[in-house]
DNA sequence: CCATTATGTCAGCATTATTGACATATTTCG
DNA sequence: CGAAATATGTCAATAATGCTGACATAATGG
């Protein structure tokens, strides 16, 4: 049973690709469709296990991921990048903010704000849990050989809403600059 | 502001693709991360849009997906592979079967398995519905040239758990060859 | 006949999301 | 200055989807 298909084939739907003309559909993407399923629901396995124990969910990984990445982020933008509503995100918040994980602070040009940053202990869970998915993607990028990353890249930014893309690729790009030097004034 | 990284870059963070080693996570794999979120996010939203108006969520796109392309598989076998539990299922699947999306058969064998088929209803929604993704994965997989979509399925196959990842190839295959000419027992 | 299997169902609970309404503090602007 | 707008927090109710545990029914198979 080995390994089926983990290497290539000539795959016979391949019936062309048909790449722009969104026609009246030819043939669905069966294959892809549901290796996405299972690929995310693996992707996301890992860390649900670590945070399950910790009396957390997904939805406080997403919570201190974009905290962790984006220090000093304002509670309204959190919302935006989430995608949910405050009420959502203030039950999770105040959970990782009582636990320790997260940390606020006044704005300082506006007292209003509360700026979000992770504390020691939330960038180590938030470190631990990238750690877990950049394993399984690493490992996988390392079967792939050259080219690969940048392939699989595209592919995902092209999956994006085109009228989001350019948000989340400018804040992807913009947070790999901020994290890898120990942001300044982290409280 | 324009797009941004949908073209090919050097990309600072390729520090070796590392493959196999898992040693101590040099630096997480941010980026394919985030776009890993988004990309989900909104690869299952066209659906949701969809679901939502005919008072469907997810779990019934699910459901209705693995019947349309596995004509006839038994409840346990829909268990295993949505990973949930009967109640869970139960809920979702009676109202698809009150809505006429889904019936059941008995088994010719064994009478006590409930065999589960679209009706044709069922077959257009979930047709429809796979119609949405896979213009979407069209679309992109153009955008990425020739072999692009075969480093991307050996890629999502590769991020599905070891021990999980030969029967879900199975499945795909199989179901590859099922679901093309209409299947001769369908209700 | 009896143990096992396949399925269904009732009851209760947890997580994560929603909407709507309202409260508080602070900034901004006329 | 004072009113409007903004940033955030919170209360209450509801929905979707998952869970556990317990039990019921029907059919298979030794």
């Amino acid at each position: 049973m080995a390994d089926v298909s983990l290497t290539t084939r000539p795959d016979p739907h391949v019936t062309a690709t048909r790449g722009e003309q969104a026609g009246p559909a030819a043939e669905p993407s069966w294959d892809l469709i549901e290796l996405l399923f299972f690929a995310y629901r693996d992707f996301v396995g890992d860390p649900d296990e670590v945070l399950a124990k910790l009396g957390f969910g997904r939805a406080h990984h997403r919570v201190l991921h974009f905290v962790n990445r984006n220090p000093g982020i304002k509670v309204a933008d959190l919302l935006d990048v989430l995608k949910i509503t405050k009420q959502s995100l203030g039950r999770v918040l105040k959970q990782l903010i009582d636990d320790g994980y997260v940390a606020q602070r006044e704005g300082e040009h506006d007292r209003r704000q509360r700026l979000l940053y992770v504390t020691p202990a939330g960038e180590a869970l938030a470190m631990q849990l990238a750690g877990l998915q950049t394993a399984r993607i690493s490992r996988v990028l390392g079967e792939l050989g050259p080219g690969g990353r940048e392939v699989v890249r595209r592919f995902l930014a092209g999956m994006i809403d085109a009228g989001d893309r350019d948000r989340v690729l400018r804040m992807v790009a913009r947070a790999d600059r901020t994290r890898p030097r120990r942001r300044d004034g982290a409280p």
